[in-house]
DNA sequence: ATAAATATCCCCCAAAAGGGGGATAGGTGT
DNA sequence: ACACCTATCCCCCTTTTGGGGGATATTTAT
């Protein structure tokens, strides 16, 4: 049976040009299409689509909140984003709520119709610039010196699972005297001036 | 002038067959060809290539430092992975170390070209199977039920900046005692006994 | 060889945090 | 109507923290 989808695009123009497109691909059955995804969880139950074309731009429910009830009625659909958005905003929102592509709109319908394709075969597609945008988005930017010692290392890496300076202490088996300094000298080094300020830090800055 | 390409690949023939594909195919230009990669930084100093086509299983130096020696050498030069591995730990380590692009050795050399032509014009040409666990890498897995009140959410969140409860409270335009009423909720929530571990809770699971 | 950095320990003291109570008012749900 | 949750505020008391000193050995670097 043919690939079933489903076209959330509020711009009335684009929305009948794709599910024309769609529509007499012969590869590729529109099952529906709407100009807002409020009531996107009832349709894809209703019609069980493999594929969802989802803009972000919509009145009322947008399109990143729509991926979520997409997902939760029906986890194996695929949702693939179609949009004008590169912002890294909306692109890392979108992955997040369970995006399974995303491409601009700037891609040509031959392009797009591959990107369906590979999407049911449990590909990922992405337009050239987002895949960079994600691709960049592990390249761990920058391991900012904070000329942390080794033993200071150690102090840091129980200090962020919360450990008091007791069983820091304890742990490196050095007096909590000799904890409190290396804590001292994390500070100045870390530019902090409490444990907690140190430790959101250092998690967020992958210190550790 | 034509794209330079520089291959690090252990095995012989299949290094060799890349090589005379390269070379003849008008549109790019083999420079050089290793079966290891010790020397990579030299010789991307040295031919300046435009792109890497890496193997990760190579003998003394593997691939995934070759990342690094190419990436320090000359961060312009983009580094196509080229292998079998397709487990998450390879991945992600080549990823975070660089790499530009991420190929299965069963990509066909017509896509392989594609690839390259993609990566120039700076996109991050990934199998589909890789690009898959790379989203699926952002599916925020398990967004864990603490139950916390909106007002707790923003205590929370002020907590992980570092801030001290006088802080919180004055933001939030209530009583430091209201403030530590809702700090003592958010540990009984969270399970834990003090901010630090909150802290690192909320960051690591991230909740808020 | 000599200076600098590191790791270790100690004291004092004020401020902050955490645990234990308890209280009031407004809202929700049944 | 009543129980329950939420948000607000207050007190007491102990432990922990953070900042300020300083001291001594060992290692590293120059």
């Amino acid at each position: 049976m043919p690939v079933g989808i489903v076209i959330f695009e509020d711009n009335d123009r684009l929305r009948e040009s794709l599910s024309y497109l769609i529509g007499n691909s012969g590869e590729y059955k529109l099952l529906a299409d709407r100009n807002d995804c409020s009531e996107a969880d009832t349709l894809v139950r209703v019609y069980q689509p493999d594929v969802v074309l989802m803009d972000i731009d919509m009145p009322g429910v947008n399109g990143i909140d729509g991926i979520k009830l997409v997902k939760e009625a029906r986890p194996q659909t695929a949702v693939i984003m179609y949009t004008v958005f590169e912002d890294d905003e909306k692109l890392f929102k979108c992955l997040c709520a369970g995006a399974n592509g995303y491409l601009l709109k700037k891609t040509p319908p031959q392009k797009l119709f591959e990107a369906i394709r590979e999407v049911i075969e449990g590909g990922a597609p992405m337009s050239p610039s987002v895949a960079n945008k994600v691709l960049r988005s592990f390249h761990h930017t920058k391991p900012i010196e904070y000329n942390l010692t080794k033993r200071e290392e150690e102090v840091l890496s129980l200090l962020i699972k919360g450990s008091p300076v007791k069983i820091i202490a304890s742990e490196l088996k050095i007096s909590t005297e000799t904890a409190r300094s290396h804590l001292k000298n994390i500070y100045n080094k870390l530019h902090v001036n409490c444990g907690k300020e140190a430790i959101a830090k250092a998690l967020r800055e992958k210190i550790v």
